[in-house]
RNA sequence: GCUGCAGUAGCUCAGUGGUAGAGCACUCCCUUGGUAAGGGAGAGGUCGAGAGUUCAAUCCUCUCUUGCAGCACCA
């Protein structure tokens, strides 16, 4: 038999004969590294114990000590581990798929009764009694056939079809755990033993198409998660806790922000609180777009199908559009109107007006456009995703030449805004040609290179999101992370010469020529409803101070200071500070405890003392501590923390 | 849109085939209290909407609607 070596990652190289295993290699090092091993890296393959290694390579024994490898192998080993104790619970139940994600795992089962909770009680305590079995883990090659007849007899279904969909000249591999099987490419742990059985938990159920295609049956998916130690699960049930205590729908409740009712699914009825936030945004974004060479627009809301027959959104985009019909006086039909979902063909309209030069471009049209559309009820979620929201739009248009210029700048630009909110950790996401798209290859070439070169330029980098553009041309998406760590889709860039294409829009160039100009379509927040959601789940509802809807509340210890502090909230308000009094007949532990649950970022408590030395005592949101300061002096600190980033 | 779950007072939730309850919030009274809930009293609900079963429906059935989780969607 002939010879392999084996290089460690301690340097030191060793011969095995061919064929040897993962496991044995970890063997002939010592019985306990063989005790502890879970997986290999083969030249930085997550390697099987139980497969065989053929040819020379690096190689290195994992353990439950390596993270990633221990935290993979746990999450797929109780998909498995689910899974059969969900087949031994229901016979008749279908398995499907199960892959690992996020935290844990999630697992596809066709049944035809729903999962109860009480029933991933039961299928938790199975898996610990498979769990604590200790049940080796075999596993084989097969060929196609045997795979698809051995499915076919157990009456498999979902098998086959992935059995089939595996390509051609990869291995088809089973696994056992014990007596149940399952296809898998692997790699496994050594024995079910090996998973910890108090660091997983199921968590929940939900519908799953199969294959992700909603022209497919609808599955039952369960979903669980996994650690190394009961500790981290702890922990991670902690931060899901924390993630839940953030939620904007529940502190826009506390903080009076916003309502929602029945009567106007999927539309914010902004309160003053909210509103304010609001409105302090969209000032914001206004100066920061005007010192960045925008003119700013106001188009129709309600606009007739002949705008949108023309943009093609009647064609390609009308289940999202709301309809309005008109019976206008002494029209023999109904007039069909739709509310505007996108601002661009307002803006080619304006754009349209009048002739354009060459010298007039880049022209940088911006509207804080409220648009309607209608979204699948399924997709809403608080003011996160809406049919009602209002975007920082604009619309670049612009000479083919200049796509790279004025994107590194709207990068630039993006970038400032970003850190004004506070926003340091954000990535770009390039989406190039698609499949289905319409324009000549050149265009493509020239557009995806100018963004990508843009990017560089702005000294950034980007993700390639292959054939994930518009059918018109490509884009940048702008995600940014937020405290917590989740990521959020903001901002977007888009090329698009398809609708001054098909709107007609024109400039006269240098020649004295026609020429069509290439729109850009950019939004920087995205749209004001659901940024306000990502700032406040981002901050916990505890504002910086220029956004924060009240910024002080003035509370009275005793009603003897009353005349006091309405004076100082009369002296805030006139500084420009959103102050609030509170001489409600409370203590004043009440009235904290409550403005503390209210987010409100200054208290000032006002008793006898405040008001014989006309000082005011101060404490901070999140803080114990207080501190008496004089009033001119807290007002001039107030007023410098509380203007704008871009002011200041 | 699809699957599952849910809708009871402003909020969080209990409850029952015989026209409803708690805590907090709200109003009033007492209390003037020094940094996260002082005490008492009172008011407040067509039990999401409609239809059906029943002597009787908030409760059972159906339809609709809204929300929640996930999927799909996000030209």
């Amino acid at each position: 038999m002939s010879q392999i070596s084996l290089h460690f990652p301690d340097g030191a190289k060793r011969e095995y004969p061919a064929g040897v295993t993962a496991a044995e290699v970890a063997a002939s090092i010592s019985p306990s590294l063989a005790k502890a091993a879970i997986s290999a890296q083969l030249d930085g393959a997550h390697w099987d114990l139980a497969w065989p290694i053929t040819q020379d390579a690096r190689i290195s024994i994992n353990t439950m000590k390596d993270p990633v490898p221990a935290l993979e192998l746990i999450r797929h080993d109780l998909a498995h581990i689910m899974a059969r104790a969900v087949q031994e619970l229901w016979p008749d139940v279908k398995v499907t798929i199960g892959p690992v994600r996020d935290a844990g795992w999630f697992y596809d089962f066709d049944r035809a009764e729903p999962f109860t909770p009480e029933d991933l009680g039961a299928i938790e305590a199975r898996m610990k009694q498979i769990i604590n079995a200790r049940e080796p883990v075999k596993t084989e090659v097969w060929s196609r056939a045997d795979a698809i007849a051995h499915y076919e007899k157990t009456g498999e279904p979902y098998k086959v079809e992935l059995v089939n969909r595996i390509p051609e000249g990869e291995n088809i591999r089973m696994y056992w755990h014990g007596g149940w099987q399952d296809l898998c490419r692997g790699p496994h742990l050594q024995h079910t033993g090996q998973v910890p059985a108090d660091a997983f938990k199921l968590t929940h159920v939900a519908g799953a198409y199969w294959l992700g295609d909603s022209t497919r049956p609808m599955l039952q998916r369960i979903y669980g998660i996994a650690f190394r130690s009961r500790d981290d699960l702890k922990a991670h049930l902690t931060m899901l806790e924390e993630a839940a205590k953030r939620d904007h729908r529940k502190l826009g409740r506390e903080m009076d922000l916003y309502h929602m009712q029945e009567e106007a699914p999927g539309q914010v009825f902004w309160h003053p609180n909210g509103w304010t936030i609001y409105t302090t945004l969209q000032d914001f974004m206004r100066r920061r777009q005007r010192a960045d060479g925008y003119v700013e627009v106001n188009t129709p809301q309600v606009v007739n199908r002949k705008l949108w027959e023309a943009s093609g959104h009647w064609e390609n985009y009308r289940e999202n559009m709301f309809i309005v019909e008109v019976d206008e006086e002494g029209a023999r039909e109904k007039v069909i109107n739709a509310l505007k979902p996108m601002n661009c063909p307002c803006h080619v309209q304006i754009f349209n007006v009048g002739l354009k030069s060459y010298r007039d471009l880049p022209l940088r049209m911006a509207e804080f456009g409220s648009c309607a559309r209608y979204e699948p009820s399924g997709a809403l979620h608080g003011i996160m995703r809406v049919r009602g929201f209002t975007q920082d739009d604009a619309h670049i248009f612009c000479m083919e030449d200049q796509i790279e210029a004025e994107t590194k700048k709207f990068i630039e630009f993006l970038s400032s805004v970003y850190a004004d909110l506070g926003f340091d950790k954000w990535r770009i996401k390039l989406s190039t040609r698609p499949e289905k798209r319409i324009g000549t290859e050149e265009s493509w070439d020239h557009a995806e290179a100018s963004l990508a070169n843009a990017v560089t330029a702005a000294g950034h980098e980007y993700e390639i999101f292959p054939g994930e553009g518009a059918f018109y041309g490509p884009k940048l998406e702008f995600v940014l992370t937020d405290a917590i760590g989740r990521d959020w889709q903001c901002g977007t860039l888009q090329v698009d010469p398809n609708l001054p294409e098909r709107l007609d829009a024109n400039y006269i160039g240098q020649d004295g020529a026609k020429h069509r100009p290439v729109m850009l379509h950019r939004a920087c927040l995205g749209s004001f409803e659901r940024f306000i959601g990502i700032l406040i789940e981002s901050h916990a509802g505890k504002l910086p101070l220029w956004l924060a809807p009240r910024q002080v509340v003035v509370a009275s210890i005793t009603s003897e200071a009353d005349d006091y502090v309405e004076e100082v909230a009369a002296t805030l308000i006139a500084a420009g500070i959103r102050a609030e009094c509170d001489t409600r007949n409370e203590k004043i532990n009440y009235k904290v405890r409550e403005h503390s649950l209210g987010k409100v970022p200054y208290i000032f408590a006002i008793g006898a003392k405040e008001v014989e030395t006309r000082t005011v005592s101060v404490r901070r949101l999140g803080d114990t501590r207080t501190e008496t300061v004089g009033l001119d002096a807290i007002v001039a600190a107030l007023k410098a923390e509380a203007t704008p980033p871009d002011l200041r």
